[in-house]
RNA sequence: GGCCCCGUCGUCUAGCGGCCUAGGACGCCGCCCUCUCAAGGCGGUAGCGCGGGUUCGAAUCCCGUCGGGGCUACCA
């Protein structure tokens, strides 16, 4: 154990901006919270102290004389000050690679969009470390969407020079597996996304994995359950819908905090009845209203989250008890999600709260929701479709810089002009204020075209290390290739590189170099190139061809230049057309004397020989 | 139904009240280069959902409307 591990060191001083960047109208304009890290303020009054500000704008007309409480959602906040843009004065944030300053000034609201994230990070003697966290439930393979929010949360944390945690969350037995969990990891270090703090590798906040947190999450449900926060819940659904029903209302409005009102002695009743109870989070009456650092200002009515089940009647916590406690207890300051979790925010943050209020945690995190990644048509992309398998695209030959730049591109924008980066630029440029708050449809054809051009940006060698694999798994090549096998693809690799879209592709393309004895032009190619029209033009490029007293590239050229176009008074097109698909086998193909020559003279001449109709 | 989120080329986006006759990329089309295919170069196609309002000025701010999506479990 580390007696002074990250995220514990000395801080004085940070300033953090909530994620504040558009002017719509539920988004206040600009909205900065100081705070003394290591001051001992209660979270209550800062809540108070904050909510005075913020809460004056709201899209809920309602709301406004209501003074809703406005959830800081922001670490630590000892000395919480918010300002919103109906609350003057202004303040401009002007921002440099590692700091920021606040200062005031006239210029209202303009500044306040340079984004989020740099403001998260303070003086480099003032700040509270980022935490950022991944946490998949492991079921199914790795998808797209969810190595998206991965992707962002470590950009985030390395743009900031936080720490970035990995936490399994396997509260379901019945769907959680292993092969899923190793998965996970696979492609998580096949892409290079790697971690500070979790799984695999440790840390101060362990254990990683939710199935072997149980003593805590006992621990901390004792202490919840004593503060009167969690409450005793015997109903059934089957009696909400009768309730519901019964009085009129809508039984899709779910649970009704009945158990709230129960005596002991009805407890006890239904006790003796031997129903046993769930624990239900009692939620707050009031407003709940966040940050989001997507998208502003979020408030959600009061009375219009249902009191959550927490734990099972058989002991076993939920997920909605598990996320929000892990990252209070990993001391997650920052989470990063995808906006299918946005409406579980409110009973998340009431349980933050909770949690405060009995000292298992001194602050609510932010929050931010990423956009929702699409397939064909407007849905979000489904675990089943085939399109959102991440080991799919591997085995086609995405490289991970591909994969990692298309996903980049799925809610954010590197700059106007330029949509091709690496990760190191992504991570000195990412800001999650600037992140998109639309949805956004998963492009097979744009992930290709990004992967193509990583491919191209590849060293040669290192290009050759990507493309073997996938020539052995091709059947183009043993799995242990020889070295002479092996120097035929060093030769040819520069020909095919900026010829690839998947490195799989290199397969078709290069499989006539290795086909020996088995060689055969595919049929379709043959059928249009080696009809009778063909055989001049292989007669006559044998004839060329043999005279040869050197077999290089130049020599080829200038020989079947000579005999087809000069010699035979062919269109360039009309020449070469029947002998690049007598030796390659194909009509498309990497250039044809190289390619000639890299086959050597016996084979090149042997197989337009046997072309000749 | 309720709550929440979101609406700029077909797709991903830039845009933050005048730099917008709306920029880039993918796709598509054409041309150039060329032994094929790519790559590369050049050009083209195509968009602010609608209606009010604020303003000298609105893609940008406000309201409404329409549309799309998400959530609505003792799953995560």
């Amino acid at each position: 154990m580390r007696t002074d591990p990250p995220g514990t060191g000395t801080r004085t001083l940070s300033m953090r901006l909530c994620g504040m960047r558009r002017n719509r109208s539920p988004r206040p304009s600009a909205s900065i919270r100081s705070r003394v890290g290591g001051c001992t303020v209660s979270p209550r009054k800062s809540r108070r102290k904050s909510a005075c500000f913020s809460s004056t704008v709201t899209r809920m007309p309602a709301l406004a004389s209501s003074s809703p409480a406005t959830t800081p959602a922001g670490p630590p906040p000892a000395t919480t000050t918010s300002v919103s843009v109906m609350s003057p004065p202004r303040l401009v944030i002007q921002r440099s690679l590692n700091n920021f300053m606040v200062h005031p000034a006239s210029g209202g609201v303009k500044a306040d969009r340079q984004g989020y994230a740099d403001r998260a990070m303070s003086t480099p003697d003032a700040t509270t470390p980022v935490r950022a966290r991944f946490c998949p439930s492991p079921t199914g393979t790795p998808h797209v969407g969810l190595i998206r929010t991965a992707l962002f949360n470590w950009a985030f944390a390395r743009h900031a020079g936080g720490q970035l945690v990995f936490r399994i969350e396997d509260t379901d037995a019945a769907r959680d597996s292993e092969e899923s969990y190793a998965a996970i990891i696979e492609g998580l270090r096949w892409l290079g996304l790697d971690w500070d703090e979790g799984v695999e590798v440790g840390g101060d906040h362990g254990p990683y994995r939710q199935s072997q947190r149980s003593d805590l999450y006992a621990d901390v449900v004792a202490k919840l359950t004593a503060a009167g926060e969690l409450y005793e819940s015997y109903t059934t659904n089957e009696e909400v819908e009768a309730r519901r029903r019964a009085a009129g209302q809508d039984p899709k409005l779910g649970y009704d905090n009945f158990d709230r009102a129960l005596t002991e002695d009805q407890r006890a009743a239904h006790r003796a009845e031997g129903r046993e109870p769930v624990l239900r989070l009692r939620m707050p009456d009031r407003p709940i209203a966040f940050t989001d650092l997507v998208r502003g200002e979020i408030t959600f009515p009061a009375g219009s989250v249902p009191d959550p089940v927490l734990v099972r009647a058989n002991g076993q916590p939920l997920y909605t008890l598990v996320n929000p406690v892990d990252d209070a207890l990993m001391k997650i300051t920052h989470v990063l999600r995808g906006e299918d979790l946005l409406p579980s925010t409110p009973r998340q943050i009431a349980l933050h709260e909770a949690l405060q209020r009995v000292g298992v945690s001194e602050f609510t995190p932010h929050f931010g929701h990423m956009p929702l990644v699409r397939g064909e048509g407007n849905k979000k992309l489904s675990k089943r479709d085939p399109q959102s398998n991440l080991f799919a695209y591997r085995d086609r030959g995405f490289v991970p810089e591909g994969m990692l730049n298309y996903l980049a591109l799925l809610g954010w924008s590197i700059a106007e002009d330029r949509d091709v980066f690496s990760m190191a630029e992504m991570v000195a440029a990412f800001d999650i204020g600037k992140v998109s708050q639309n949805p956004a449809r998963f492009d097979l054809k744009k992930a290709e075209a990004i992967n193509a051009d990583h491919l191209r940006r590849l060293p040669v060698g290192e290009f050759v290390e990507r493309v073997l694999p996938h020539l052995s798994a091709g059947g183009v090549l043993p799995e242990a290739p020889t070295a002479a096998q092996r120097a035929t693809v060093d030769a040819i690799a520069p020909l095919v590189q900026e010829r690839l879209v998947v490195l799989s592709d290199a397969v078709g393309m290069v499989a006539f170099l290795f086909a020996g004895e088995d060689f055969a032009p595919e049929a379709d190619a043959a059928a249009k190139n080696l009809g009778p029209d063909a055989k001049p033009v292989l007669e006559a490029s044998v004839a060329a061809l043999e005279a040869l007293p050197e077999w290089t590239t130049a020599a080829i050229e200038e020989a079947l230049k000579g005999a087809l176009v000069d010699g035979l008074g062919l269109k360039p097109r009309k020449a070469f057309g029947p002998v690049r698909v007598a030796v390659t086998g194909r009509t498309v193909s990497p250039p044809l004397y190289e390619s000639m020559e890299l086959l050597g003279r016996e084979s090149s001449l042997g197989r337009l020989r046997k072309a000749l109709p």
